[in-house]
DNA sequence: AATGAATGAGTTTTCATTCAT
DNA sequence: GATGAATGAAAACTCATTCAT
């Protein structure tokens, strides 16, 4: 095969997985991945069964494929590059609203991991590795950095990282996926800087800022 | 029937009730809900498949009757009312403590909580309604009532008391429903302290603790 | 066992069967055999479950003993010999209506005749044998003494009383069994005399008597 | 979809589906609709189990469709209308035999009847308003026409009606579903003249001719 | 490449029958 | 003698996957 059709081939293959996933992905968030059928994500992809099997080989690789795809917070690398060099004080505002602004526009793409995977020892094993531990090490490594120089006390990165992202993660599930923002609504506003205020002051007395 | 048979004869019942339950909420768990067959379910609990149907009509029922049963943490109200009266310094710790150990007792529960109600929006917010915010409101108002006597500095206190159920609830969930357990290991004690430190103190430099 | 008490145990027994056998058969009449279970036979009967296997060892053996005990027409031998000296024009029109008069008091049994035993070809066989063909032959019978004596015309008498039965039989079946009464109604009286009027006479004019 | 695809898509799907029906009535006449699993049907199709539901949503509906698609006398307008002119003294015989030939050739049809319909009331009191009254109708119009015309003596048509399908109706239920053929064979000719004599003349004696 | 038709393996649910009390 | 609890065997139905076109 000429090189170039190959290409064209590769490149046409790829927008028919893109198309599926796609649709997938909308279906899954809505009904679940159990309840989906594969009959059900052709008709949302607007393809036949049957073709879906060309492109994935099968229902469970497909939901795989789906995760490897869809990060929760895909640009976590530029925002902590973007912020490497900006103290904490500074820094934490961005990294908490650019993190937020993703979640909230993810948040079909959170509703299937909460589903599939969080709940599934061997997804949710294989998304830790994968997923969750590198982009947690993204923001140890931006603690340790600031630690080092001074600007953040000393402590376990790792488990710091995991705090911050704790907290806006719980603040997506409960308003978005749960129902809270009709219940008990809390602003974007409030939210950012509860979390920032939190994360960098505390809510003990006699630190810096006002919380929210 | 007489009166002493027929209590009996529901004490009897209730019993066999919460066999099953417990059963399944095992292998919920482990396997997930979809991915379980009632088979499994009678297996589990000792009994014969078609026994499960004497108690519950349907899967799907058993699966209702094990979330109203089973709450996350059920002593929350009696934990914030036993530090009432402490201040937020030696009263925070406590209930990080308390929650924690109660969470990680519970997180079966958890994991059919995440998969089963969390992820479906009707369930979402009967649960968000029924159990979710009132134990918001229980930690807000400890909050509130020790910002006002100056030893909380002011902000929304039902975001604060979801930063810092969402920590723990986020280290639950990956520590011990994604396997974060076996493949990056968190002490006890480094959870309690960092979540304690980062809401009490915050993160950044020229606060009071080291953390964790 | 003292003679007297043996006799009582087989009346009782005796009285608990028959208890269930018309349950039973209001049941099947009503739901069909295959539809109805043996929990609604006993809860019919006010018994336990368990107490229709004291009675009856199989569900099919219960359905067997209720129709050796329930015939459609059980008073035919009586009937036919009380017209036995009657001659077809007085006796025939007396038949016609003391079967339809049968027929109709006793349309459950019928219900169940037609669903479970005219239509399996083992019990059919078992009933031609044992309660169709005597029956048939009591008529034909009555008939044969009368072409002997120059009141009917010679022909298959067996072939007669078929048609005979065969007539008032469809009638309860559409008028009775299958909502005929509210469709299209039609009174005892305009059954039974347009039956005994073509069975007689015949439909042709030049006849005697008008139809109906 | 081109028009010429979805023509013979439609073709052959209906082909498939009497595949089913013809498989499913030689079963449900050979063992009954309750006794008899989905998978036979499959298997006496030469199908899987699962092609069947591609065809019908469900047992229950596959049964529908069967009684609607095979009717008892599909023949019987055309039989009706070929004899519309003629007196009853040759249109009945001829009627009769008709009809008789096409019980005899559709006993299969019958036994499904009889088991599924005539003894389920909901299903009856369908058959009752789609067919058998409309049937009825068709006899009873001939009837009022030569009863208008002196041929026939006046009375209820649409009970005379029943009265002739009436005998036939349980002649085949007794000769070929209740074993009567082995145990107490009639012959066709005497079946048919038995009828037509008395349908038109009547048993008694003084009438034109001799039954049989 | 695209697909609808076909299907067996597997799931939920029902129910006749047994058994311990 | 009477019974409700227990259950395995069996049935309807679903769906991921394959295959012929």
């Amino acid at each position: 095969m000429p090189r170039v059709a190959a290409a064209r081939h590769d490149e046409y293959a790829e927008a028919r997985r893109d198309q599926i996933l796609q649709a997938a992905l909308r279906l899954f968030s809505r009904k679940g991945f159990a309840e989906s059928t594969v009959d059900e994500v052709a008709a949302e992809a607007g393809l036949g069964k049957a073709t879906i099997y060309l492109y994935f080989p099968s229902k469970e690789i497909l939901l795989r494929k789906l995760v490897d795809r869809f990060r929760l917070v895909p640009d976590l690398a530029e925002m902590v590059e973007a912020i490497r060099n900006q103290p904490p004080a500074s820094g934490i505002p961005a990294l908490v609203e650019g993190i937020w602004r993703q979640l909230k526009e993810r948040k079909e793409v959170a509703h299937v991991l909460v589903r599939e995977v969080f709940s599934n020892p061997e997804r949710a094993r294989l998304y830790t590795e994968q997923i969750r531990l590198p982009g947690r090490h993204l923001l140890a490594a931006y603690f340790e950095a600031w630690m080092k120089r001074g600007k953040l006390r000393r402590g376990n990165a790792e488990a710091m990282a995991q705090c911050l992202f704790g907290m806006l993660w719980y603040f997506l599930q409960s308003q978005e996926l749960m129902g809270g923002k009709d219940l008990a609504p809390l602003s974007d506003q409030t939210i950012c800087s509860t979390v920032t205020g939190i994360f960098l002051n505390g809510a003990a007395a006699g630190n810096q800022r006002t919380l929210s």
